[in-house]
DNA sequence: CTTTTTCCCTGGACGC
DNA sequence: TGCGTCCAGGGAAAAA
């Protein structure tokens, strides 16, 4: 499950190989990729542009082209990028092959076909990306202050808040119960029930969890994988993500699951409050 | 405005 | 072995 970590380790692949390198060929193989534009128009936007820069903001990954516009992609649920390695010509799951001007290819795999590939011009990008996301977790723009702006008088649960992009760029299911676990707070806490402490841990935790996360390059689960074919190793070091029944490393609870906003959820019921000291105390 | 629900997609795990 | 059911979950869109 590609989140900011893995995005970015993805972006840092890919830079190397694709930064002023032609678009010679384009191949769009599965028409749902670019939906709701045709594909041969995604095609022709991308044949012949340079690619200037590789960027990405929250789980987006941005091609930066020699015509002004950008290739937006996000990788949803198994969206990967291939380059060098095996041959891919038999994979049914290649979505598109890009062939560049030095004659490689680097193709795009995605199993279950939630992906995008978006192109859009120079222009709107600021647009686009300002309305579906909040500030980049290491940026000056996200503070503790930001963030208690963003669980203000929201009833729905603190994860979810987390889960919205709008609060904070790049946080999947992932790396909100990493980040909830490093704050102490449960997730199924409102987000309006959380005192300045708790943010201000919270604030912490996100950073410190995706922090990890880049630095291990990322969580390989099922099918992440970066560009080369490698694994990230986040995985061993998870604090309570899929890991019910084990042990807290903190405190040795027993680690629970249960369901958020339709989404599983790990935390610990010792270590993780479920309400504050104010709250306890009315 | 907020919150909840549904949908999209496929492979793997599991029960019988 | 095979079949049905559930689960994984990001984000758009619709519903409440």
């Amino acid at each position: 499950v590609p989140e900011l970590p893995e995005v970015e380790t993805i972006r840092l692949g890919l830079t190397p190989v694709l930064m002023g390198k032609r678009l010679d060929e384009v191949r769009i193989l599965d028409a749902r990729l670019t939906r709701p534009e045709p594909p041969e128009e995604v095609e022709a936007r991308l044949t012949g542009q340079r690619v200037e820069t590789v960027l990405r903001r929250g789980k987006y990954l941005i091609f930066e082209l020699s015509s002004g516009d950008h290739l937006l992609v996000h990788l949803r649920m198994t969206g990967s990028f291939r380059y060098g390695g095996t041959d891919l010509s038999a994979d049914p799951y290649v979505r598109a092959v890009v062939r560049l001007d030095d004659g490689s290819d680097v193709a795009y795999r995605d199993v279950r076909r939630f992906g995008t590939w978006l192109v859009i011009e120079g222009d709107d990008l600021g647009d686009y990306l300002a309305t579906r996301l909040g500030p980049e977790p290491f940026a000056a723009t996200f503070t503790a202050a930001s963030l208690a702006a963003s669980l203000a008088g929201r009833r729905a649960p603190v994860k979810a808040v987390l889960l919205d992009q709008r609060t904070v760029a790049g946080i999947g299911n992932i790396y909100a119960d990493e980040a909830l676990w490093r704050a102490r707070v449960a997730p199924e806490r409102a987000g309006l029930t959380l005192d300045a402490a708790e943010v201000k841990a919270l604030h912490r935790g996100v950073r410190a969890a995706l922090r990890a996360g880049i630095d291990r390059q990322g969580a390989t689960l099922r099918d992440y994988r970066d560009p080369s074919g490698a694994s990230g190793t986040m995985q061993d070091e998870f604090r309570v993500y899929g890991r019910d029944g084990a042990p807290c490393p903190r405190c040795r609870t027993t680690i629970t699951k249960t369901r958020i906003g339709g989404r599983g959820t790990w935390f610990c019921p010792a270590c993780q409050r479920a309400d504050n000291a104010l709250g306890r105390r009315r």
